[in-house]
DNA sequence: GGATTTGTTTCCACC
DNA sequence: AAACAAATCC
């Protein structure tokens, strides 16, 4: 029987197939065993995999899910309807692209395209670039997408509006329109307009509304704690009819609150559906008890949260492992050690390890020690393989070739390789494209007698339009591989790059053949099938053409991207690319306050619990040994940075922690004997130890760090009297050590401590 | 028009 | 510190 290998809970949560199903899964539950056996379930009972939609969060996870499915009751199950948000509408979008008013060859624009729009536009407006911050805009415009505001609503909607004149930048709105209008004019469409124009479609046409709905009778949706409103909204539609809507999370790993995704979906998802199963999957098969009772600990501190115990039947396993050194370069050394250690003396590989942080810049010195030692790593995160220039390159010319309005691409290839086409002649282009109002390839090949330029420039300008015309005849007779090896060939890139003085063309070279590999198993790969509505046939989708690739790629992620399967390296990402995943060994590296917590949280009590919840997500990543570390000082922005050990660290109880951090806090604990909490934190923490304080009493304020000297007598506000042992440093970075009547020897940086002179 | 130098920005996570 | 944009020179 196909559910006889899961527990009772899951079972449960299986066999429910009808009617709304709120399915809340602890770390390490086996979310995606659950979710993947109730797809197959469905399948046996009857239902077509056709009427089946799974959103998931990557779409590696969604392919490995269908593979298990296919195992597990047969072939048919292919044709689920299985993939991100994005990628499932923009395939969607795709096919009904002209209710839209769009071709169905539209770009999907990436973070970069976006912002050089928003560069553009407010380089045209005439407004201040520092106060109309491209990124700050995008946000600001990601945020509105994501709650389904149009530009017309955004200026209709008097709070925003006011937030925006408070800020001291009214023309927010304005911008917002002519992006919308540029991006229309492009033919392209922003991550967000994925799920916008979803949600348009489904808004304006009623009779695709019937039919989405229609063909999606069943819908599950992953991680649902990470959805904002627009995917919600596309989810309670396509689901009304039929109301078989089973969604997946764990509110305690909500990490995306910052590109709009809203916990409250999943915390009301009671309130929206009143007769929705509830069902808790709280077993954790991942790691040992200690891992998963110090998560616990670190999650409990949270307020806002959906009632559960996270428990495990696995032993308690060791305790977690913690270094503090002085330098970020030590941290890394350390944790490449550590690997060494734990290769040499257990049954380890380089794959079971991981090494996630807060920030990718963290990656670089991490991955100069990797380098050094010659141990085998991978960068999950920082510059994708998609981001990178030369690629990035080719994809610009594959985007004019199948899209001829993207100006983006246009400006990216129009002088690279050099043609001789300068910002002269570039500019005069653009204010003619502007009072044409068509885009600049069709400017050029149509109106070009309209500028004043030299023969030899025009001559450029013909010869590259006439080659992307060429290729745009053939984009849907021949296949993405031939025409993408013959725009490669070419464009020149590879030639060029290959008389550049660049000591990377080596690399660069490499990353183009691992791109035409990409492009040759997009064509190799196995036709998507679809139904056809009239006849109820099953078709394949053959055309394995140029325009698909490129939609595709654009929406991959580097956890996406196929590892060489055999890959034995140990794994490098965010804490954010690291969700789903899990490894043996797992390193949290740079647990430092300003750092993780991130100096953008501190202050916002929301914020912190995301981050906290961050920290669950890294923590329970572990399966066998979590290990924290800290660095005293940390290169950071280009200069150095001192910053006290995270006060996550103090959320967990000591007793799950090995020597190396109990001998620390030993060590301050015998110095500051009068101080005999056993929580060497709880200062931080306990208000009501704060408030029976003494008041304040006199002293002089002290503005000049170099004033303070060792041994003098100095008053803290929070802490007292105390005396200085050892200042290090100097000017606006010196900290000192300074010894607190009552609360023994705390190391302070002089500029924030404020400390008075006695 | 193109190369080189100088100045400025970004410093949180991502589809 | 490094990536990016602008300014300057040839």
């Amino acid at each position: 029987m196909l559910l006889e290998d899961l527990n009772p809970e899951q079972r449960l949560a299986c066999e429910s197939v009808e009617g709304p199903n709120l399915i809340i899964a602890g770390a390490g539950s086996g979310k995606t065993r659950t979710l993947t056996y109730r797809i197959a379930y469905l399948i046996q009972q009857g239902v077509n995999p056709h009427n089946i939609l799974a959103l998931t969060f990557t779409n590696k996870a969604a392919n490995e899910m269908r593979e298990r499915i296919v195992d597990l009751v047969g072939d048919n199950a292919k044709y689920i309807f299985m993939g991100t948000f994005h990628s499932i509408f923009s395939k969607i979008l795709r096919i009904e692209a002209e209710r839209l008013g769009y071709l169905n060859s539209f770009t999907i624009y990436d973070t970069e395209n976006s912002k050089s729009v928003i560069r553009a536009i407010v380089k045209d407006f005439n407004l201040d670039d520092k106060l109309y911050n491209k990124s700050y805009l995008l946000n600001r415009i990601s945020a509105a997408k994501s709650s389904l505001i149009s530009p017309q609503a955004y200026m209709d909607n008097e709070q925003l509006m006011m937030e925006d004149r408070a800020n001291s930048r009214p023309y927010i709105a304005k911008i917002y329109q002519e992006y919308n209008h540029r991006l229309r004019r492009n033919m392209a469409m922003d991550f967000d307009d994925l799920l916008f124009n979803m949600n348009v479609l489904l808004r304006d046409h009623n009779d695709l509304l019937l039919k989405y709905q229609e063909r999606f009778k069943y819908i599950l949706v992953d991680e649902y704690q990470d959805t904002n409103f627009a995917q919600y909204y596309i989810v309670k539609k396509l689901s009304a009819r039929y109301r078989n809507i089973c969604v997946v999370g764990d509110d305690a790993q909500s990490i995306y609150a910052f590109r709009g995704a809203d916990i409250r979906n999943i915390l009301d998802f009671q309130k929206d559906y009143p007769d929705a199963k509830l069902f808790k999957l709280e077993q954790n098969y991942r790691s040992t008890s200690n891992i998963v009772n110090a998560a616990n600990s670190v999650i409990s501190r949270n307020s806002k949260k959906i009632e559960k115990k996270v428990w495990t039947n696995n032993g308690e396993g060791r305790k977690i492992n913690f270094c503090k050194s002085d330098s970020d370069k030590d941290e890394a050394k350390w944790i490449c050690n550590t690997i060494r250690d734990r290769i040499r003396e257990e049954d380890a590989d380089y794959k079971d390890f991981a090494i996630l942080y807060r920030t990718n810049q963290q990656s670089r010195v991490l991955e100069e020690n990797f380098r050094f030692l010659n141990i085998p790593y991978r960068i999950f995160s920082g510059i994708s393989f998609y981001g990178r220039k030369e690629i990035k390159d080719i994809l610009a010319y594959f985007s004019l070739v199948v899209n001829n309005s993207d100006d983006e691409a246009f400006l990216r290839v129009i002088n690279y390789p050099a043609r001789s086409i300068g910002d002269t002649s570039i500019n005069k282009l653009k204010i003619l494209a502007n009072e044409e109002n068509v885009s600049l390839f069709h400017t050029a090949l149509n109106h070009i007698d309209k500028i004043q330029l030299t023969p030899r420039t025009k001559q450029s300008i013909i010869d590259f339009v006439t080659m992307i015309q060429a290729f745009t005849i053939e984009k849907d007779k021949i296949d993405a591989y031939e025409l993408g090896v013959k725009i490669i060939a070419k464009s020149n890139i590879v030639t060029t790059l290959k008389n550049e003085a660049d000591p990377a063309v080596e690399d660069k070279l490499d990353n183009i053949d691992e791109l035409i590999s990409a492009i040759q198993a997009f064509v190799e790969s196995e036709d998507e099938m679809i139904l056809d509505e009239q006849t109820g046939e099953e078709i394949a989708l053959r055309n394995k053409t140029l325009d698909i690739f490129v939609q595709q790629t654009s929406l991959l992620s580097e956890t996406d991207r196929g590892d060489k399967n055999d890959d034995n390296t140990v794994s490098l990402m965010t804490i954010h690319s690291a969700k789903g995943l899990e490894f043996s060994y797992v390193f949290v590296a740079g647990m430092e306050e300003n750092l993780f917590p991130s100096a953008m949280c501190i202050g916002s009590q929301v914020e912190m619990e995301e981050e906290r919840r961050l920290f669950y997500v890294a923590m329970t990543r572990a399966k066998k040994e979590l290990a924290l570390s800290c660095a005293q000082m940390r290169f950071r922005n280009g200069s150095i940075a001192y910053n006290e050990e995270s006060r996550f660290l103090a959320d967990i109880d000591k007793d799950y922690f090995n020597e190396n951090y109990n001998n620390l806090k030993e060590k301050t604990k015998l110095k500051t004997p009068s101080f005999s909490n056993s929580d060497f934190v709880s200062v931080n923490r306990n208000l009501k130890k704060i408030d029976t304080l003494p008041k304040p009493i006199g002293g002089t304020p002290v503005t000049d760090m170099n004033a303070f000297e060792e041994g003098m007598e100095v008053y803290h506000d929070k802490f007292g009297k105390g005396k200085i042992l050892a200042l290090e440093g100097k000017g606006d970075d010196t900290k000192a050590e300074v010894n607190f009547v009552g609360f023994g020897i705390k190391k302070l940086v002089l500029r924030f401590a404020k400390l008075k002179l006695m």
